[in-house]
This record gives C-alpha cells, sequence and structure tokens, in this order.
DNA sequence: ATGAATGCAAACAATTTGCAACGGC
DNA sequence: GCCGTTGCAAATTGTTTGCATTCAT
C-alpha cells in the first residue's frame, strides 16, 4: 500500500503539463492502489477518511483531465448508472464480477486474439477496441451453502 | 416492418400476467422492429411520429416490468449515459458498433464458447453470463477518404 | 505574477417516484 | 368495480459548469 504516486506515475504527470497539486497526487495513488477501477464518490470517501478535503467535482475535473491524457481509463463497468476510473497499465486485460460479493479478479489472456481478423475479413470491419465483462460467482460463493 | 406485437410476443405478454395496454403492445412492436437497443426517448420520439401520446416515466416503467420479466435486455451500450432496451429473443449474440456512422452489427458465433470451463478450471470461478462490446469501423467507412 | 486548479452552488440530464385519474379484465 | 397502469410534476442521482478564490510554478 503505497501512499502517494510511484516513479511511473510521476513520470507520467511530469510529461503531461499538469499541475501537480496535493489533490492530483493522490487521486492518481488511489487509483494506483486498486485493483479495479472506482467511481468519483468511491475516491472522495477515501479521501474524507483521510481528512483530505475535496469538492466532488474537483474529482470529477481530475479524472477528465487524466482521461484525456490517457492516464487512466473510463468505463462503466458494473450496472449502475455511474462512471469508473482506473489507472492505464498499457495492458490487455477484462474484468471478472462475482454477483454476489463483488470480488473482481483480472484475466489477461484474452480470447479475443483472433476476433479482429475475423471481423475484417467477414464484414470489413476494422476493430480499433472491444469491452468485455464476465459476470458469475466466485469460488467462495460458490461453495457457500445456500441460506 | 410490422405495427404491433407479432405472435410470439403476445404468448410472451399473455404469460406475464401484465395487462395488455395500447401502450405495452406499441413498445414490444417497437422493440421487436429494432434490431439493435433503443433508448426510452428513442422510443418516446417513435411514438410521438406515430401520434401515440405517452409520457416518458410509463415507458421507463414498462422497460422496468419487461426486464424484470426478462422479456427485455438492459444494456449500456455506447457510452452516452442513456439506458438502453432490446428484446430477449435468447439468442446469445454481441453487437459490433461503427465509432463513426453508428452502424450497428450483430455476430451470432461468440468467441467465448470455452472461456467458462478455462475461468472454472483456473479461478474456480462459475461464469453465469458475460457482456461483450466491439468498436471499430465499418466496411463503408473505412474505404472513405478522409476529410 | 500568471494561469491553471479548486470549491461552491447552481445547472443539467437521465431516471424514479407520489399521487390522483383512468382503463383493462 | 377492482387493481394495475398512466400522466404529471416533483424528487433523486450522477455529472457538469460558471465564477470568484487559491495555489503551483
Amino acid at each position: 500500500m503505497q501512499s502517494s504516486a510511484n516513479k511511473k506515475q510521476i513520470k507520467f504527470l511530469n510529461d503531461s503539463s499538469l499541475k501537480i497539486t496535493k489533490h492530483l497526487n493522490e487521486i492518481i495513488s488511489i487509483l494506483g492502489n486498486s485493483s479495479f477501477p472506482v467511481t468519483a464518490e468511491e475516491v472522495y470517501m477515501i479521501m474524507q477518511k483521510k481528512k483530505i478535503f475535496i469538492s466532488l467535482s474537483t474529482i470529477y475535473r481530475i479524472f477528465e483531465t487524466l482521461s484525456e491524457k490517457e492516464i487512466v481509463i473510463k468505463s462503466n463497468f458494473i450496472n449502475d448508472r455511474k462512471a469508473r476510473f482506473e489507472i492505464n497499465r498499457n495492458e490487455h486485460k477484462h474484468h471478472v464480477l462475482c454477483l454476489k460479493c463483488h470480488t473482481m479478479i483480472d484475466i489477461f489472456d484474452c480470447p479475443f486474439d483472433g476476433i479482429d481478423n475475423k471481423l475484417r475479413n467477414d464484414l470489413g470491419f476494422k476493430v480499433t477496441s472491444h469491452n468485455l465483462e464476465i459476470y458469475g460467482l466466485c469460488k467462495n460463493c460458490l461453495n457457500e451453502i445456500p441460506s
């Protein structure tokens, strides 16, 4: 558990022409330490607990600028209508979500190596990106005796 | 182009214990005739044109009851933050969206036959559903000379 | 010192809800 | 006639914006 942005993150920031404020630094850190996408409100709550007072609109604004610079990625994972943000680790991965305990697992071997070519050949469609979410029950929840 | 719910849809409705109002009938018909998920507002506009006057909240309410009964499926395809609904045809398919002209193509051969077992074996995770969206450029847009 | 970042409150957009009137069975 | 459905307006929720102030460089 780190308490501020790491070297790689700082490099990003220095290259980004953004002012490195305490708030920005802290948000990058929170995102960097989370293994799943978080909402603006979740970040707000975490900062409250740490006695770092920030307004929600600032969080949204920081999210927006970081998105533009592709330092974070926006997603709508989980069907609540809240936007979620996660650090762009430049990895190709997908999330697997347990519907019961909401544990989130990352998978890195994407079953799509190949689908791009197939769509290109079959439909003439050039794939630029895709989004995959997988829902189900994790090991623990599966083994629990239903109440 | 049909102007009201078809036999299969009517069957659904009769079994659903819902009152078959003109509005419900019309919405089922609109969804049934659309090959891609539509928003509440889109349905509203279509009905306006047909001189069928309905309030948006009624559309939302109908969407909700139809979702509960799994007659329609809710999705958040396209990253506007509007909910979209489509008839549940009990087919396994995914949408492919052209980022330029917004043409939507359905694909039925899902690259996931197999991933369920893999997750089960590797992680003990039981997949119950997944959501896949593919973005890119369709044949036509790809061939257009950039302006 | 300068312009970008911030807080606050107000604006906005999508959706939901309370309640009285209405309509299918 | 009963009870579910509807319309309307108001409430809620998530997000954005205007503007005056503050802060990093």
